[in-house]
RNA sequence: GCGGGCGUAGCGUAGUGGUUAACGCGUCUGGUUGUGGCCCAGAAGAUCGAGGGUUCGAACCCCUCCGCUCGCCCCA
């Protein structure tokens, strides 16, 4: 997988370049507490499938569910307010949620993690989802969609929560057991449900989306005309809600269209203004995305992404006899230093041997030594790829003939 | 956390109660004197996911755990 996970570092890399983003990196384990108040302490991710273990000190440690909190509680430790805003930083780090494995879904993961911190303007929003968006399009993934949703600023949501709750009290002994129990703790996710039970009330019920506040609608409205201007396919998605307590106004996913998968988000995020105070700093809007490396792969792989397998070697050297091994390892090194990427068969087996292994490794070029040129200070430089000519060199122009017939064409 | 399927050499598979677990690919070694790719021959490689149980006898039946996988919950 090895090649995959080179692609993506590398994607990130110019991508993060081309949106003025600076890498941080954060521990891999937090205090618990961070995740609580951070993250939300009835959400899925800390209730149930957090790692909790407490240290000698008795403090309770947490290996990182998700990304946004530790670098929001390092924005604000390091004193990143006092810096030019937004702040834009990116990362790449494993996350651990205790769960039942399946493809896609893993007990650690990996995340691109991007977040703008210090700004409340729409204009943003739409530049993370912009980002991720070329991303994906570097790796060659097509068919993709972004869902995309608000969910208002915290007063105008509770508002809108208490509407749906009386909208859904007179039918609550119709819904499924799981909507009965979401009706109490989180009943933005009673539009969340798949259960057939669910889907008449589902249809009819009011739609946050449908009836933000003057503020809320107005970012909404800016973010989807930014969007629309840079040519992304968007969907409005007023069922989209997201699991972490953070976020208010803009929220998304990206998914591949076709894809009916249950694990096929490969990205997702949005605007989290009230977390910094959460956290106890000063009210600070930010908005960001995580992104899993495993589930991009697995899109990746689904849509052929041809990749660059390097070869192995450019040279292998291949030697034999009475005191070849000494001459072997100089005329290796010498053939690194003139920056050839050189392997070295195995002294104790046959030139048969060395000479399959050679053929095996993908290298284009073998150097022989064996007893006569150990004796005449010289090695048979063999071209592996067609006809296989060779000619016999001084050891001082073995380097050299090898890069001419690496030279393309 | 919930429900279903699967788990045999490095990889892909066969074998579903009875003597030394089979095949392909891969690996290693050879096919005469120092040369690859094709071919041929030989070899190595498996506590049959782990532990316990039933049986004269278990890869095969039962239980528990672990892992993979599909769906749910949730999420990347």
């Amino acid at each position: 997988m090895q090649p995959y996970w080179a692609a993506v570092n590398n994607a990130i890399l110019q991508v993060t370049r081309l949106y003025g983003f600076r890498r941080i990196d954060t521990p891999m384990f937090e205090s618990a507490a961070l995740f609580e108040k951070g993250s939300g302490d009835t959400t899925d991710v800390v209730e149930k499938e957090m790692y909790v273990f407490q240290d000698r000190g008795g403090e309770d440690l947490a290996l990182t569910p998700e990304g946004t909190p530790a670098i929001a509680r390092a924005y604000l430790e390091h004193g990143m307010g006092s810096w030019p805003q937004p702040v834009r930083l990116y990362t790449t780090h494993p996350m651990f949620r205790y769960d039942r494995p399946q493809k896609g879904r893993y007990r650690q993961h990996t995340q691109f993690d991007c977040e703008v911190i210090g700004s409340s303007d729409a204009l943003v929003d739409a530049e993370v989802i912009e980002l991720l968006w070329r991303l994906y399009g570097l790796l060659g993934l097509r068919n993709l969609q972004v869902r995309l949703s608000s969910i208002d600023d915290p007063g105008p949501r509770r508002a809108y929560t208490e509407r749906l709750k009386e909208y859904y009290r007179p039918h609550l002994g119709q819904l499924s057991e799981d909507s009965q129990r979401r009706f109490e703790r989180n009943p933005l996710r009673l539009l969340d449900s798949k259960d057939d039970r669910d889907l008449p009330f589902k249809e009819a019920a009011p739609k946050l989306v449908e009836q933000l506040s003057d503020p809320a609608a107005e970012h909404h409205a800016i973010v989807q005309d930014a969007l629309a201007a840079s040519g992304i396919p968007v969907v409005i998605d007023p069922l989209l809600v997201r699991g972490l307590d953070y976020y208010n106004r803009t929220v998304f996913e990206i998914v591949p269209a076709d894809d009916e998968r249950a694990q096929g988000t490969l990205g997702g995020g949005g605007r989290y203004d009230g977390l910094m105070e959460i956290l106890g700093g000063p009210p600070t809007p930010a908005v960001g995305f995580g992104s899993g490396f495993e589930r991009l792969i697995l899109e990746m792989q689904r849509n052929a992404f041809e990749l660059e397998v390097p070869e192995v070697a450019d040279v292998y050297v291949v030697h034999r006899g009475e005191g070849s091994a000494r001459s072997a390892f100089r005329l290796a090194g010498e053939l690194r230093d003139a920056g050839l990427a050189t392997v070295t068969g195995d002294s104790g087996r046959s030139m048969k041997s060395q000479m399959r292994s050679a053929n095996a490794s993908g290298a284009k070029v073998a150097a022989i030594m064996g007893e006569d040129e150990l004796a005449r200070r010289s090695a048979v430089v063999k071209d592996l790829r067609e006809g296989g000519q060779q000619e016999e060199l001084p050891l001082g122009a073995v380097a050299g003939r090898v890069r001419e017939l690496l030279q393309p064409g």
